[in-house]
Order: C-alpha cells, then sequence, then structure tokens
DNA sequence: TATATAATTGTAATGGTTACATCTTGGTAA
DNA sequence: TTACCAAGATGTAACCATTACAATTATATA
C-alpha cells in the first residue's frame, strides 16, 4: 500500500523529492507511514530501476522516477532541482578506455530563471 | 600548517581522497592534527576554488585538486574513483534557455579495468 | 480458517559533518 | 623583549540523514 502509493506519487512529480519530502507529502494519506518504509521502499525501487537515486551537493539524497538518461540542475539560490535533456551518447570522453560504463550522471549547479530575476531570495548555496 | 600540507597532500594526488584519508595520511607527520581542522581546511579551499567537492553516491564526501572540467568514474567494485576527460563545452543540452550554469558536474559509474578482469574482488556497491 | 510470507513500523545505533568554545601560534607595535 | 591581537588549530559535543534490527501488521495461499 505504502509502497504503491510513494511509486505513484514518484511517477506524478519532477520535483525530485527528499525522503523528508515523500514523507511528509504522503502521510496526510497515510497515517500510520513511518519514514523507515520510505527508505525501504526507495531503495527497492532503485534496486528495480524504477528509481534514480540522486546526490546532488547536499546532505539530503533525492529520488527520481524518469530513469532515462538527463542532465540535473540545481539552483544554488532556491534548491529546486530541474531537468534538461543531454546527448549523453555522443559525449566525447578520452581516458575510459577499458572501463565498462553502467550509468550515466550529469549534474550542473548554479540558477535558475526565476532566481536570476528575483532579488529578493534568499541563498542558500 | 596543516593548511599547507592539506593542500599539498591534495595536489599531488589524484585519489580523490576522503577526509578520513586526508586525516589518517598527513596524521604521522602531524601528529597533532584533528580532524575539524581537516574539515575547517578543506571548506576553505573549496571556497578559494582551490580544490572541488565531490559526492560520489557514498556518504563520504571527497575532495579534488583538479578544479578544471572533467569527469570522474567510480568503481562500483573497488571503489576508487578516476578522472576522464570530457568535452563538456560542446555537448548539446535542451531545456537549460534562461539559466545561469555555474559549475558543472559529470559522475559516470560502472567497473574499472582492474576489477573487470579480476573475479576475487569484493562487490562494493 | 490457519499459516507462511511479505510489508510495515518503531526504536536505537551508526557515522559523517558541523557548531562552538578553547587553546596555540605567529606577527606586529611599543 | 614584552604585550597584544588575530589567525590557525584543536577537542568535545551536538546534529541529522541513514541503517540495523526486532517486532508487529497485512496479504495471499492452501
Amino acid at each position: 500500500m505504502a509502497r504503491i502509493k510513494i511509486l505513484e506519487y514518484l511517477t506524478g512529480t519532477t520535483d525530485h523529492p527528499t525522503v523528508e519530502m515523500i514523507y511528509s507529502r504522503l502521510l496526510p494519506e497515510i497515517p500510520t507511514l513511518s519514514k523507515t518504509t520510505v527508505y525501504k521502499t526507495l531503495e527497492l525501487l532503485v534496486e528495480a530501476n524504477l528509481a534514480r537515486l540522486l546526490h546532488m551537493d547536499e546532505n539530503e539524497a533525492r529520488f527520481d522516477a524518469n530513469v532515462s538518461d538527463h542532465g540535473h540542475f540545481r539552483c544554488s539560490r532556491c534548491g529546486k532541482v530541474y531537468d534538461f535533456e543531454a546527448d549523453l551518447d555522443s559525449l566525447e570522453t578520452k581516458g575510459l578506455e577499458g572501463f565498462a560504463v553502467a550509468e550515466k550522471n550529469l549534474i550542473f549547479k548554479g540558477s535558475c530563471p526565476r532566481c536570476r530575476t528575483d532579488r529578493s531570495g534568499r541563498i542558500r548555496g
């Protein structure tokens, strides 16, 4: 039950939520939900390749149900994480001869359009 | 003193060491060294753009004195982190119109040449 | 219904990191 | 030299995301 709700929520958002976000979001719906369940479920989803685990430069992990290869942009001011497309297949690399690449991660940082024009936001690093 | 030794060690290695690695490596040389100093110094180095903070899919941060844009490959079996060259400037992206990109991070995962031919290694995720 | 297995929960421990107060070092001026 | 100040370094304790573990609840199958 919790398992299905978590997957549903994850596939229905592009927010790249943290465990805390998922937990507090689903708590009203599932009052018995525990954080341990959220952790455990996400671990299973990642193993089953139904979700991707993202380590941005934060102390909290994020999760993404979009399993296809794409880039992530994290706004240093508002902290929001955006998806973007990147042609990683045709990226030229040197020094990976003999390596077996299983997963590619592309992370950009900077300021998102909203924060670039908004001077009022607090800088969150 | 500690500050200089830490920077020297970092610039002289391609191991992408963790705080623990730096600490235990320099302890014989600086018996009074504390981990707090290592943390603090690395924070300063990153702010001064003399080092880069790397968040691989681990629970420990890694540090790299190579500040230029390049990719990082982490072997899922032995845990070692390798550098590789990648032409990030000519990478085609879509969906970043209006974004100000300040930093680019490219992280690959898989098996390194040594681990691919070595069946004895323990899998470390 | 009974029973086995999977799913969920709660508590406590783990471990990297940070806050904070203290102590030491190095340089500068009188 | 001595006094003094600021930067550098240290140690302890707190913080917090995550994990381990044991116990409880739900689900399915015979």
